[in-house]
DNA sequence: TCCAACTATGAAAAGCTTTTCATAAATTGC
DNA sequence: GCAATTTATGAAAAGCTTTTCATAGTTGGA
């Protein structure tokens, strides 16, 4: 924002509304009305003004009209990875939708960090961002407490807390309702692999494995493979889990082995690869999140499809009827994940 | 930012800095220099002031701040789609870069459409932003002229345009090495898919493969697979693509192919597989940017590595640089990406 | 003791808008 | 032809900071 003194660009300070005011011989409040309209302006001033700003190149200030409107048009965007093509797609659909309605977004890659987290958030803050939305995360409750306590409009996507408006997908029930699926289909014996339980979103896929076992009469037989290097280097480790597990499992071979993301699902089918089994005719599987490469392992990963972009959409959206004074309490959209079925199970 | 008359909470109004004066009986100024050290402060005085800051939440606005600034310390970070691995891992890198000095950004995901890139450009021009970041994008340059015209700092990533500063990777030499070290180990047929030559990126990759060839005294051969269908759905449309030209390519079949992208890879090796040709006795395959996954296909895919991360600290670093005044020109900061040899070749 | 140099504080301007209210001119209705 | 609206415009305040400059009081040195 910094102008240098750049003789060859006429235009080194930017425009003010003064300037243009100036320029088209009207006061300052004739232009915000032009630009605004918000007052009746004859044709000929209206063009007049219209000609000028073209002409001088003027950009309303945000800040200054932020500033003076208690309003901008901002917001907040939380993730904890971005680079996790979950919170991108997260990310994506909420930028779509904030764009349809001229909201800009600022973005904080929390690294799972949560002195970054807490830095970034206070800076939301200062810049009077509209309303803030957070995805996942975990331990960060009393960030979020403070953030309302600044009375700053606030979602959860992905995420469930009490007193908070929240989207997010049905994972308990889906977990639950596959394991149904593939006992009807013959499988007795279900593994679970997972990182530690720590998000909301892990917790109740977990339930759902549990829920499901106890629906189908089975008791729970300890193959639960909850690992903390599944947190990082997830391929490659899932890879790890998986052998060291059935290398001394002796007889207790699952006949399915759920995952509590594709990512790991395809490390999975690598160790299972390693180990000479055949998918599916020895061990099934079946990930999590329907990534892109989940149709093209070998063989094509039955997964559960989570439409990301739609949850980033639809919590933009609850979002914006709260900055816009709906006086909504308790939202807790649940979208229904959709079950892909491919050939490792 | 807009506060609701909440009676629950006491501080239903942000306090400004001269609540803050008057709670610690002071004057606005003295807040001011005890929050910037701008003077000298008795320490007495300081921690009234200080207090009374905690006490009332104050948060200091940085719309207020940045418009008698001229100096936002934010950035614009423009991308053309955020779901993509490789533009997210940028992002991150800019992101984490951008923390350590404090700087915040907004995002832009421009879905490669343009008129919402204008618009958000604009945007950005608004809020005052104190730099801005092109990644990748392609026929944008308009935007990018105009962006300079406002005299806003500007630099690019993963890309280059004369005139301006740049940070990308040595795309054609590498691939040019490539060829090379392919012909040495015996490969003489060599086959190139990519989606249409849009990019810089892109138009850099594959003179290095027409330069290598020509290294290699190798005539061009014609096994040049640019598709338009390559642009979407790309690991589908990339099965589909290699499958109708080895269909009706007779003895033409080349020795390894090299792709643009990892992902393009991946429906190649899917198409070769569903032809019963084998990876890499019959044909050898190249990716490209070395995904998570890429490790993980069967065969492991061999590829080149490029440090998106990296790029992104960097070039979030020279960008501060411009605003901090000192006056880069011509800056094309080049990044070389690292071979990573598996068994598909 | 007096002057110079600090130290500590505050008043006021400036940065760019929007918005309220006032006013003058034009139009309408009768 | 006159009152009542309506149209078209502008002056000034307000929104929250930072920053410059002034002032009053201290300190230190000669």
């Amino acid at each position: 924002m910094k102008q240098q003194n750049n003789s060859e660009n006429p235009f080194t300070k930017k425009a003010t509304i003064t300037d243009v005011a100036r320029h088209a011989h009207v006061s300052i409040s004739t232009v915000s009305h032009v630009i605004n309209h918000t007052a009746s302006i004859s044709p000929q001033t209206k063009q007049r003004v219209e000609n000028s700003i073209k002409e001088l190149r003027y950009k309303t200030n945000a800040l200054a009209r932020g500033l003076r409107q208690s309003q901008t048009k901002v917001i907040g965007l939380v993730v904890p990875d971005i680079r996790n093509e979950f919170y991108a797609s997260c990310a994506s659909g909420v930028l779509q939708a904030a764009d349809k309605y001229r909201y800009t977004a600022f973005l904080c890659d929390c690294c799972y960090d949560i002195e970054r987290e807490t830095r970034s958030i206070n800076t939301l803050i200062e810049q009077c961002v509209d309303g803030m939305i957070f995805f996942g995360g975990s331990k960060d409750e009393f960030l979020i407490h403070a953030v309302e306590q600044a009375n700053i409009p606030i979602i959860l996507g992905d995420r469930r807390l009490d007193g908070y408006n929240s989207v997010g997908f049905a994972n308990e029930k889906t977990v639950r309702n596959l394991i149904g699926t593939l006992y009807l289909k013959g499988k007795r014996k279900f593994c679970y692999v997972s990182e530690p339980i720590e998000m909301q979103n892990l917790r109740e896929r977990y339930n759902g494995f549990q829920l499901g076992l106890k629906d189908c009469g089975i008791e729970q037989n300890g193959m639960v493979l909850v690992d903390k290097r599944l947190q990082q280097e997830k391929v490659k480790n899932a890879q790890k889990v998986i052998i060291e597990y059935l290398s001394k499992a002796g007889n207790e071979i699952p006949d399915v082995i759920l995952t509590s993301s594709d990512i790991i699902a395809f490390g999975v089918i690598v160790g299972l690869r390693e180990m000479g089994y055949r998918i599916p005719e020895d061990i099934g599987i079946v990930g999590f999140d329907n990534i892109q490469l989940s149709a093209y392992t070998y063989p094509p990963l039955t997964t559960v499809a989570q439409d990301m972009f739609l949850l980033g959409q639809q919590t933009f959206s609850i979002l914006l009827k709260i900055i816009r004074g709906e006086h909504l309490s308790g939202v807790q959209l649940t979208l229904e994940p959709e079950l892909i079925l491919r050939s490792s199970v």
